[in-house]
DNA sequence: CATGAATGAGTGTTCATTCAT
DNA sequence: AATGAATGAACACTCATTCAT
């Protein structure tokens, strides 16, 4: 009871801190404020975490640790679009159902500092090898074009997506469909290779 | 030539200010980070500016019109592709020589505050804007499909650029060559679509 | 308890305050100064006052405060220079025993801004107004010649009041001898006035 | 004509001073305020004056000079009512004039420093001085009560001028009749003593 | 005489973090 | 485990003053 306690208190505490993070940003966001939202005292947040900094790094991490546990390596046991949909889908939803911490990774996050910056690029470096690979893996099976640098190729799939999440994070209230998003990365990615091949 | 100097005092401190906002980030940077760079008293600096946010507000500023007023409209005169590459070419070309400035529009100022997100994303709607714009010429023109959903479409081709001079700016030293650049962008956005047509 | 020493230590401070402030003045005293008088870190101060003009501002409503809450109405049950001999005795009582206070009300919060001259003034006035009214009182009575003007009177009363407690305030070490002055302001102000009828 | 320009100058920045000076007090007045209103360079102002408390500094003592020079000594060639009230006039004639420098010398100046403090304290000593030494001079004729502490009334009356001058000073726009005032103070300081002899 | 660009010392205030209870 | 009073480092900004022109 006592370890059940203590895991959704800390998990309050996150909690709390995503919501206040992602509408003030990390700098104009105080412990203060935290608490305030998580209803615990100033003192009670260092029982959990080092640190302002710690709790920000942890929801970083955490919620980028969740999206690349989720994508799934291409296999030739099936048909590859249905692969690329299921992760493209899996990935909205993560992002849908996070809209918070989809708006902090893509916002709030950037820019704070160096070490951050450098976690960051981390991340999206994983998010870009794995689409590179499987680009390549494509590429081998005379799927995709050789003419396509795969690599630029991953930079640009991933740039969108973050570009449309980045824009849904951002504005307002609007509903992310996913469904043309899909679509659209489906057949922007690889459709017009594929055929074109 | 008072007015000369007076003039280039304040491009003196801009451009000590990219440098290291450049560096450090926003908030990391101090007034007296900025005074040492551009080798001025700190008192100078309000003689130009009001405050810290207005010389970040300034480059930025700046730095986005200067960038959009580069953009040239699509006209039926000329072969398509030929524009879309000058643009392109233009686009590039200005990132490349302004890397500072680029890490700070692409990343210190994601997320600084709300008056600031606001601000880019009015930038990236007219970017999104005119590729949208353009793209709708095209698909009028039966250059690419009307299957396209051109604001998705105009979304991912400013991602990847985006993308693209984001790993640029914060990675290191590499240089960008722009040609392979410009070939894939072409060819991602456009080639394969007018060819799928 | 908890509350005891939450307003022992906003009194703590304000008695520091009431000493450099009165010593220094408002402009001349840093929040620095308070706070080795009180014997408190700086964040300290910010926790029981909003900022340093709030600790002056503090300081002079309350003693104004305490100042009019000590005046008693003339009733006509009692001998008019007995009740007028007890308010100006605990005027100067109070005068006595806070001569940082006075020396600040008399003094330091003098023209310090157009926000402070208003709120001297109404303080002043309201102590005038009283005076006046008792003259008014007593000139109904027939006590004091109908051809005085009692409200240029009450100014005089006031400023001669004020002016002893300046030149005391503001001169060394002097003790201030109550007995004499009481008998100088009443005769000066009344005794005359009431013998000439 | 260098030197007449020279005075001319050095006069139209003590006038511009005192306008600014009597409307923000002395610290909210900056330089650059004074400048505005005098319509000279801030490097001008330090040809006349060696820094800002020099200016504030000439126009007191300028102002209080001038008013210590107009106060005659009482001589027993003439009624003493005559002459006190030509004292009081001629008082009263300088404050009504100078209402600026009248503001800054019972309001601004009060409470500035040690420094200021001493000055105005020698001031009003010379004040109280004269008009002690007319007081004890009207009791060794026997025209006021030997009862009467000279001193004290002294201090009296000169508070009592300064509150009503303080109070028109600070009081937005009424005129101040002088006439009522005079016969005000007259009878209140004299008259009463005398026939109460 | 006059200018005004440049200087830099000086200070109020915030807020993450600690620790006695 | 939890609290919240206390801490003090850190920093943007102002403005009187100087001096080269």
């Amino acid at each position: 009871m006592r370890n059940s306690r203590k895991v959704s208190r800390k998990q309050q505490i996150l909690l709390a801190s995503s919501k206040v993070f992602s509408k003030k940003g990390y700098h104009a966001t105080s412990i203060t404020d935290i608490c305030e939202k998580a209803d615990v005292a100033r003192g009670t947040i260092y029982l959990y975490f080092n640190n302002k900094r710690d709790i920000f790094e942890t929801l970083i991490s955490d919620f980028s640790s969740s999206m690349l546990e989720n994508i799934r390596m291409f296999s030739l046991d099936e048909p590859l679009t249905e692969q690329f949909d299921r992760n493209i889908r899996k990935f909205a939803e993560i992002i849908v159902q996070n809209r918070d911490l989809t708006k902090i990774i893509v916002s709030e996050a950037v820019g704070l500092d160096n070490e951050f910056d450098h976690q960051l690029l981390l991340f999206y470096a994983k998010l870009v090898e794995y689409v590179e690979g499987a680009l390549i893996m494509l590429q081998k099976c005379g799927e995709i074009s050789n003419n396509i640098n795969p690599r630029l190729l991953a930079y640009s799939i991933i740039g969108s997506i973050k570009e449309i999440a980045y824009q849904w994070a951002l504005d307002g209230g609007s509903l992310l469909d996913v469904d043309p998003l899909l679509k659209h990365v489906r057949e922007f990615s690889l459709k017009n290779y594929i055929e074109f091949k």
